[in-house]
DNA sequence: CGGAAACTGAACCGGGCAGTTTATATTCGA
DNA sequence: TCGAATATAAACTGCCCGGTTCAGTTTCCG
């Protein structure tokens, strides 16, 4: 009723724990740290920290939520509407790959699936607040190119869904089952420019 | 020396085994059954199904890999290279949805993404007997359409991994994070079809 | 038939780890 | 300064589950 923006927020050791939890878990994982030690290194009790947070699995939400939005704004922030379409294309498509190489993103991944099951709430809050957004942003922008006359779409879903999935062409498989784990930059370009020509030879205006 | 085909399978229960741990390993995942459910099915004791397999991981390997033989198989047999590269590709795009969107599929994938880290063997053996054998079809295939004057194609391994992941767009994502759990025909159709159209608008011959 | 190999069952080990408790100490605001 | 809110340390509970052991039983084959 009163305080400001204070519903799980109630002692003055809160953001260390959200620090710590965040580092923790962006290196190893959800599976691959214990609460024990996320408290260690926040330099706090356990019982405090589950003073703050119900349990393990809400804990990871704020922290990937949190993560989230900062990686989807940074994405976001590169982008310069005026430009044309491929340019921009482009920078989202390297911006995009970057996340979902990073530990972040990997992780991010191997929790939802892994947890997906016993766990639904954490999928949605991450597809809300990542893939969705960019989702929406893009085909925000994709209505843009078309009214410039740049581009011809008919399902803006349909093709807001396929830019993502052309710039992890062949990378994102390799990447989880682990026969890759990691690529130069030239792999990267070659994999996003080939994903920008797939995507404006479909919708490219006039053939 | 003598017993032929038999490094592992050195009793008469082995098949019992195998066949319980792939229904319960598809039904459930590999976290989401123990060994001692897998035996008991199996109408087996858990020391019998020790003396088979050294441990949980490597019986999953052994159903994972046949599994991926049998949908490789199926998917390559509704093939016929005689066909318009479009029709084709139609077809090996709906048979790869139904993989993907199948109990053994996601399981996989979840699989593969939760234990590939500790267990980078399951991840390479997976993409060796799955997706691999479906990229070096997907390019001999590709090759036959330049050679029938029907795409043009410079990055011939790019290419076999675009289509698929066309194949997938936005389904994948929305069905690991739970957002989405069951698609229509009639989706899975849209997609596949949007999918070939774009393969085709980048790669089909002369513009 | 007789012995070796395969199989059983059920207890047992052990490590990991989330979450709780309790008795005590610190902080901070009124 | 006093008491309520907050924090602490560390032991403790409880669960899960993979893997082992072993003494005794069944199967199979020569």
């Amino acid at each position: 009723m009163n305080s400001p923006a204070a519903v799980i927020r109630k002692g003055r050791k809160f953001d260390q724990v959200l620090a710590s939890a965040r580092a923790l878990f962006m290196q190893h994982g959800f599976e691959g740290i214990g609460v024990d030690e996320i408290a260690r290194r926040a330099g706090v009790s356990k019982a405090t920290l589950y003073a703050y947070f119900p349990d393990k699995r809400h804990l990871f939400i704020e922290v990937a939520r949190a993560e989230c939005m900062i990686q989807a704004a940074q994405l976001e922030a590169g982008i310069d509407l005026e430009k044309p379409v491929p340019e921009v294309l482009g920078i989202v498509g390297r911006g995009f790959m970057e996340i979902v190489l990073s530990e972040f993103g990997r992780n991010m991944f191997r929790v939802c699936i892994s947890e997906g099951e016993r766990f639904p709430e954490l999928g949605r809050q991450f597809y809300e607040s990542g893939p969705g957004v960019m989702r929406e942003r893009m085909m925000h922008f994709l209505e843009l190119g078309v009214a410039r006359g740049e581009l011809e779409i008919d399902d803006f879903g349909l093709a807001a869904d396929q830019f993502p999935e052309l710039c992890k062409a062949g990378v994102f498989l390799r990447l989880v089952t682990g026969i890759q784990t990691e690529f130069t930059q030239g792999e990267i370009d070659h994999v996003v420019d080939g994903a920008v020509e797939t995507f404006m030879a479909r919708f490219g205006a006039h053939g």
